[in-house]
DNA sequence: TATTGTTATACTCTATAACTATA
DNA sequence: TATAGTTATAGAGTATAACAATA
């Protein structure tokens, strides 16, 4: 179908203000249908919401989750290290290592080599809580595999490689 | 290598306290790569900078773009059915539409059949410059072609058709 | 009573700029 | 001078709740 003929399709559809209740998926997107970002925008929010339910009892949200994972990947890495390496602003990983370190989850160690830097490092509860977090984690990557199916996830993950 | 092996040879590296500085991209992500979520995430991220480029002559943002093109398919629509065909609140649609309608790209025509509704519509200069983004969204649709492969977009796009 | 559009609030996230203490 | 961490601000985006007009 042409988009001009989807066009005058949705008018006959619509009508002239809005007549009768139309459902969403009698909706055309026209456009859109081919456009990998918008694909991939919904599917990430589908994902961002399962794993923000998944990993709701211990309330720790996917930016939270990243970080402990690259400290606890990584000890001694610098804010600068890890903001760089996650493509998180440097402004905003101080809030998040604020809440984090609160938790007693994070501990910020004054570097001796370099006194403007902090080295960042898990607690022993910090270690202990991401094995949890790694295990939910990895249920929310199930939900996953039972959305778009195995192969399909494995697929993805090849496709996008080079962007981790 | 295991996630112990990992965290063994990043200790290594990073020493105590940041002795020497680390590349982005010699740090470790342990759990994160085999993450679906994360490496969405980065790819929506990546799109979303290479449309607001590709598209910001014109300052048009995706979300945007989605709206417009979603009335010029479906002209007469309501707010409501709009805001649910594209999973927007309703009540953020009423900003978009605010700014889209200052710009007079929208019209906002009240209802005769249900005086609570809007039904929406493109204006003649709306229809025009919808064409424009058109075109260049496309160009930013080679774009993502450029990076990630003609076939591996197309792959991508079937794996998600579900969630448009 | 329920729904449409609107207003308002709060919190997350992104993008900057500026400040301090170091290097 | 440049960099690491911090503070502050402004704009998107998300999530709610409440209200007036209308169904």
């Amino acid at each position: 179908m042409t988009a001009t003929a989807a066009r005058t399709s949705a008018r006959k559809r619509a009508g002239n203000g809005a007549a009768r209740s139309i459902d969403a998926d009698e909706i055309g997107l026209d456009a859109l249908v081919g456009h990998a970002g918008y694909a991939v925008r919904r599917f990430q929010i589908w994902i961002f919401q399962d794993f923000v339910k998944t990993l709701g009892n211990v309330d720790i949200r996917p930016t939270q989750y990243s970080v402990l994972t690259v400290i606890g990947a990584n000890p001694g890495l610098s804010q600068m290290a890890v903001a760089k390496r996650l493509g998180i602003e440097r402004a905003r990983l101080v809030h998040l290592l604020d809440s984090l370190e609160q938790r007693k989850l994070v501990r910020r160690v004054k570097s001796k080599t370099d006194r403007r830097s902090h080295a960042l490092h898990l607690t022993p509860q910090g270690e202990t809580a991401l094995a949890k977090f790694k295990r939910l984690a990895a249920e929310h990557e199930r939900h996953v595999e039972e959305k778009i199916g195995k192969e399909n996830r494995e697929r993805l993950l090849r496709i996008l490689a080079d962007f981790t």
